[in-house]
DNA sequence: TTCAAAAAAGACAAATCTATCCTTTATTAA
DNA sequence: TTAATAAAGGATAGATTTGTCTTTTTTGAA
């Protein structure tokens, strides 16, 4: 359902987020690390979170990657179109083009249910709660 | 989070069991287009199924592939299984491969949660019920 | 017993996703 | 203004998934 990509951003987007409150910018090779992601393909997700501005990014020494207030009160969900796009949480469990509730699947109620609730998450979601959580050391990034 | 091939197979098999308790052996090509998905691959999906002992398959003249009796009371999520591997409806939403209560990634608690219902209606679903909905023309393979 | 039908098996091709590397552009401080 | 730093962009490689084709094996009926 979700692209490694797309986890790879979510940490990343929520790694950025939680020093951004404390002002601080981190670079790519950081983000790398502290996610456990490999470095060249962290460069090409932030690049992708930054054009969706998601993140913003600052060139340059003393530059790097950091959220505005307004970025840490987008949903999740907003990470999951920018890297794969807005279909992942419609499409049909069964592969057909046009299910609906007019013209369901075989499991089209029962699954698009659960996965409305899941959808529904992502929605409520925010960066900067996830990066409070984590910088209360609650949750982790890391293995 | 379910793969293509996966789609293809529960489609596939959910055919099957419409016809088998018609006493019906469709082969690969009628499967094909049933379900609306290129032969040459629906043949390979079938084998895997086949091999998984989801449906049961007869060579030679007058063969395809049916569902025995207890073949109609699996879950649907045994073809999950047999497709795409048991770690699905397991895996971290942000790909921490030791995320746990114990260990969580930020997203763990809400996310894990209502996956696990998803998972639970994969595991009460059974292909036999699936096919009666499909022959009850309530729902549909096709597009 | 032989022939034809149909799945199984294996090799291979195409497309997509994941990952790396190199060059270019922007920014800051000296 | 220049040198150094860091992200952006582009080209390319590797891995995985999706898809095709050909040959082999099994089976049933004439």
């Amino acid at each position: 359902m979700i692209s490694k990509s797309c986890k790879y951003a979510i940490r990343a987007a929520v790694y950025i987020a939680s020093q951004a409150v404390k002002d601080i910018k981190p670079g790519v090779k950081e983000i790398a690390e502290e996610i456990e992601a490999p470095p060249a393909f962290t460069a090409k997700v932030l690049q992708n979170l930054s054009k969706y501005k998601i993140v913003t990014s600052l060139k340059g020494p003393y530059g790097g990657f950091y959220c505005e207030q307004h970025q840490l009160e987008l949903p999740v969900i907003e990470i999951v179109n920018a890297m794969d796009g807005v279909a992942v949480f419609k499409e049909c469990v069964m592969g057909l083009h046009s299910c609906s509730d007019e013209h369901p699947c075989p499991m089209h109620f029962q699954y698009s249910e659960k996965r409305n609730n899941l959808l529904l998450s992502f929605q409520q979601t925010t960066i900067g709660s996830l990066a409070r959580d984590l910088s209360g050391g609650k949750v982790y990034l890391k293995n």
